[in-house]
Parts: C-alpha cells; structure tokens; sequence
DNA sequence: GCGTGCTGTCACGGACTTGTAACATTAGGT
DNA sequence: ACCTAATGTTACAAGTCCGTGACAGCACGC
C-alpha cells in the first residue's frame, strides 16, 4: 500500500490523530495547518491522496479544492473532506468541488481508514494492498509475491510496481509516459525507452509460466496488460 | 500474557468483581473510581488496556476516552467501554471517540475476558500470549521460550519481540521502519539499518534448526516471515 | 570493580538493480 | 519486396541495497 497522503488540518489534535492512524496502516503522511502550506507541499510532489479540512484559517477548504481541480497537474488526486457534522448542508457544494468523499466529524479511525482504502480502490488501485488476480496470474501486495499457475515468479522491485499497475488497470493501453509517470514517479527523469527493457525483463521473468503473452504491445502506442 | 489494565469503574462492588478476574486469567488490575484519578494512574504507567465505564461521578467516560485520545503518548491505548444496556444509543458516540469496543452491563466474566482477548488481539496481535507456531517454529510468549522443530532457540529480547512480531504478522513484508515503529516503538530513534543487524542475529540463533529460511528479504521493501 | 550479555552503529564487500546505448528484429505502409 | 520507424534484445557501468563482522557503550549481576 504506502499512498503519500497529505493532511490538511488546522486543530493539531485531529491532524496528530489522523496521521497516526496513516501511520499505522503504512501509509506516509504529509502535514499542513492551513491551505498555504498544503500548496507548497502539493508543488514540490504530489500526494496520491488529500485528506481536507472544510473549514481552515486563510484559504477555506473548498478554495484549496479548487485550486487543486483547476491545476492539470493536481486534478486527478482524489480528495476526502472532512465537515463537522453542523456543515450538513455544506457536502454538496463539497461534492461539487470534486471531492471524492467526505466524513463528518468526530469520526471513528476505523471510518477514516475504510473510505481512504474505497477512495483509493477507486481512484488509485495499485495503492491498496488488495490481492490482484487475473489469467492464472496471482500479486499479492501485501506478501510482495507473484505466482503464475501456482508457481512463484521472481520479479525485481520496478518490475513489480510495473506488472502492479497494469494489472489493477488492465485492458487499457498505456503510453510510456504515462507508466513512467505512474510506475516511476512524476518527478524523475528517465529515457522512455527504459520502459521497454522493463517489459522485457518483466516477459522474461514470466516466460516460464507461459504467461508473458499477457503482458502486450500496442505498435505506436505503449503497453497493455489482457488475459483474455 | 500479563497486560496491564486499568479498571475504571466507580461502583466499588463491579471493580472488585472485574479486578479479581482480571487477575485470575493472569493480568495486572490497576483501580480508578473516576476519571481524575485513572489519568493520574495514566500518567505514571501506560496500561496495556482500559476498561472505562461510561457513566461516572465527574469528568464522564467519554471525556476521559477524550483525553486519551488527545495526547500522543496515549493515543493507542485500547478502550473498552462498559455502559447500562439503557445507553444502547451512546455506543455509536462511543465508537466514535475511538473506544475499540463496547460492553453493555450486565456482562459475565467469560465474555469481557474473550472481549479484553480479542481487542488485545486486534491492535496488537503480539500483546496477547497466545502461542504462535509456523513452519516448524514455536513461539510461546508465556514461558517466553522458541523451539525450532522441539529444539530450543535462544534469543535476546530484542530478536525474541522481532520473531514474535514477524510470526505474528506473517506472510506480510514489513519496512524497517514499520518494523522499527512496532517491535521497538514510535518514540525510538534509531537507525534503519539496525533492523538489519537484528535481523541476522535472529537468522543466526535459527541457524542450528534451518528455520532461518523462514525470515525472508525482500529486496528494496523489507522483511516478511513466511512458512511456505 | 569486573565480567557478561545486549544494543546500536559503522564500514566493507558482494549481490542485485537500473538506466542507457548499441545492435537486431519486426511490423506496416508503399 | 523494400524501407523506415518502432520495438525487442543484449551487454555493461554505475548505483543501490543488503549481509556480515567488528566494536564501543551500557546495564546488570556477582
């Protein structure tokens, strides 16, 4: 799992909560007082999910939201508001700014945890640590283990985040940039072409299973994972 | 397992009655009669557990889970609520304070003690003294032995805790500062690289048995116990 | 005081991983 | 059939990660 989750909180109890609780579950948690702060952090890397408060000194919540849906960069990093539960009336203006979900408060740690995990089965499935099976395939986040038939398949840690991500967005052609964006990480720098030897080391690791034929190329376009 | 558990009950004759089974399945009771005096005993000595009666004479239970739950240094404590059956509606306020569970008064001894058990269980599966075996590997927390195939283990207290968190979160790879942050605790700091060093003791002292195949290394992510 | 066992840190070397370039092969249009 | 661009494949140097032994500081019992 281990999502970069960025909280926007100003009451330092809630905030020390809450990033406990990520903690807890393995995920890093980033940490802003007010919607400044979170922007700064935002521009230097992007978190893989924002954790909001409605109502911050400054920059209100659904400012902040904003900003985040009218940059390109940052539109697509889901958001979970968090109300206190009097703001009642406030959730379809928060729904309408493009939050993802939202959870009033005070709500349980167990709550936050299961809408952080739905949000990013939604939005983000190769962050969750939900087994991934398909074509006699078998990724087990959790465990970091891939079996082919049954039989364990021996992968290098970029090759696992790579077949990782295809397999939670199978049937779709992605494009290098695209899984270097997603598979390496927006900042770095890397020669396209490097996706290609990956594939390659990641086919060659799933030749003995037969199953590197799941694992396709689409001619002028990138790559594609489909077991049918 | 010998947890320690704070009793906060102000009727005298329900203490005594929870006191005296605590002690009897192997615990250590400590007493409080209100709020005031349960975070005075908190603040000497962290319990492993507290049991919290919800309705008492001054700051209430939910004001007292509060608190807990405020301050870092007893923010994970688990809470076990004890409430009238007439406060049925309260339990949903009681979960949301972050009360790990909740038991409605009258309650017999057998079932508070499996609630105390599982609750122990669920935040923290290598609190409990149950004895966890795998692979040929038995490690029982009680005696605070380790036999590999009935042939006694030794271990240090540091690689006995290591084994006992890896066997009780099996099969799942562990970062080492997740490792860092459960078997030696948040407050720590050390090197990451220690887990390292702690794991090769605790491969060594397996050795003589073979079971050292059992800690494994995954390259780039961590470690994970595995039995098969 | 003195050993003894435990702990955390460091440094070294080996094993693995990674990005790139260079060359080989293939696909698709003409 | 041929040509070209796209992709497959291999080799390699640099970088990173991990195992390992050594060591100093501590706490503890004797």
């Amino acid at each position: 799992m281990a999502a970069t989750i960025l909280v926007v909180e100003d009451e330092p109890a809630i905030q020390e909560l809450i990033a406990y609780n990520l903690k807890q579950a393995g995920h890093q948690a980033l940490r802003a007082d007010n919607a400044e702060q979170a922007l700064n952090l935002v521009s230097n890397a992007l978190p893989d999910l924002v954790l909001l408060d409605w109502m911050l000194p400054g920059l209100s919540g659904i400012e902040f939201a904003r900003r985040l849906r009218a940059d390109k960069r940052t539109r697509t990093v889901p958001i979970i508001m968090l109300t206190a539960r009097s703001e009642e009336q406030d959730k379809l203006a928060g729904l309408d700014t493009g939050a993802d979900d939202y959870i009033t408060k005070p709500f349980s740690p167990r709550e936050l945890m299961a809408r952080i995990k739905a949000v990013l089965r939604r939005r983000a499935p190769e962050m969750t640590d939900d087994v991934v099976q398909a074509g006699g395939l078998k990724l087990d986040p959790a465990s970091h283990r891939v079996t082919g038939h049954g039989k364990p398949v021996e992968l290098g840690p970029t090759e696992f985040r790579l077949l990782h991500f295809l397999m939670t967005h199978a049937e779709r052609v992605h494009s290098r940039t695209q899984l270097l964006d997603q598979v390496w990480g927006d900042h770095v720098f890397v020669e396209e072409r490097t996706v290609d030897v990956h594939i390659r080391r990641l086919r060659k690791a799933l030749e003995p299973t037969e199953l590197d034929r799941l694992v396709q190329t689409v001619r002028g376009t990138g790559y594609r994972f489909s077991a049918s």
